[in-house]
DNA sequence: TTACATCTTGTTATATTATAACAATCTAAA
DNA sequence: TTTAGATTGTTATAATATAACAAGATGTAA
C-alpha cells in the first residue's frame, strides 16, 4: 500500500481521483470527476478539489488552466509541476503535454527586462491537432 | 465617437469597461468590474462578461488564466491577442505583461516534437517582483 | 426612406467552478 | 501511547460564467 517515497504516497481520495485521470483519455473537470467518483464513496466537491489541490502540488496531475481541467503528468511524473507546456487543439480540445528540453532551457533561462529569471511558469499553446487539420 | 479603424470602435458597455480596466493597475476580476459599473447602468453580470469576450477578442484587454483575472494590453494595444506572456508575483499578485521579441520570437517558431508549430499561446511565469523579493 | 439583417442590449434565471468553517478521524513519529 | 499534524466528511455558501429570449440600435442596400 506504501510506495517507497514518502512524498509519492497517496491517501485513499487521492489515489481513487488520480486513477481516474491517468486513464482519461482527455483532460477532465472537477465536477466530472466527481460525478465519476460518487460510486465510490466521495459525494462532495470538497473532497475532489482537495485531492486535486494535492496532486497538483506534487505534481502527479496538471492543471489546465484556460479550461479549468486536469490531466495527469507523463513526464517522468511530478518533476515538472513548475514547469509546464501544453498544446490545446481548438476544435477536438486534445491536450498534449509538451516535453522539450529545449523549450523547458529557453523558458527556465528566460530573463525579462528587468534581468529577472522564473523558475516556475505554464504554457499554452493553442492550434489545431494532426486530426483536426486534415479536416 | 468613432474611431478610424472599426475594428477597435468599442461600444458604451465596452467603452465603461474597458476604461475601468485600463485605469487599474491591477487585474480586475469580472464582479469587480460589475460592482465598480453599477453607477454606469451595467447592471448584470452577462453585460460584463460580453464586453470582456469582445475586448479580449479585439485584443484591448488579456485573461489571467491562473487567476481569472483582466488587464489592459499595453504592447501597441490589440496586436498581441493571441501570443501573450506575464509574470505575476506569488505575493503581491502584481501582473505585468512581458513584450520580449526574443520571447514571442522563440514561441511562434516554437515547433513541437510532430514538427507543429503555433502561432496563438499564453505564458504565465510566477515569482517574486522585485519589492516583494526584498523583503 | 424603408425594410431587412445583424449586432448589441437588458433581463431573468441558472449552470459551473471553488472555498469557508468546523468537528471527527486517521497517521506517523517521538 | 500519546500527541501533532494531516486528512476526511459535511453543510453551507461564495465566486465565476453562460443560456435563452425579447427589445432596441445600427448599417446597408434597394
Amino acid at each position: 500500500m506504501k510506495t517507497v517515497h514518502k512524498e509519492h504516497t497517496l491517501t485513499k481520495n487521492q489515489q481513487i481521483i488520480f486513477d481516474l485521470i491517468d486513464k482519461s483519455p482527455e483532460p477532465m473537470k472537477a465536477y466530472s470527476i466527481l460525478f465519476n467518483v460518487q460510486k465510490k464513496g466521495i459525494k462532495a466537491p470538497l473532497q475532489v478539489y482537495r485531492a486535486l489541490d494535492k496532486l497538483v502540488e506534487i505534481g502527479k496531475i496538471h492543471k489546465i488552466e484556460s479550461r479549468n481541467a486536469f490531466i495527469a503528468c507523463h513526464n517522468s511524473s511530478c518533476q515538472m509541476a513548475n514547469a509546464t507546456a501544453f498544446s490545446i487543439c481548438e476544435i477536438c480540445e486534445k491536450v498534449t503535454e509538451i516535453s522539450s528540453a529545449g523549450l523547458s532551457k529557453y523558458l527556465a533561462n528566460f530573463k525579462d527586462k528587468d534581468g529577472m529569471k522564473y523558475s516556475k511558469y505554464n504554457l499554452e499553446f493553442f492550434g489545431l491537432c494532426k486530426k483536426c487539420k486534415v479536416k
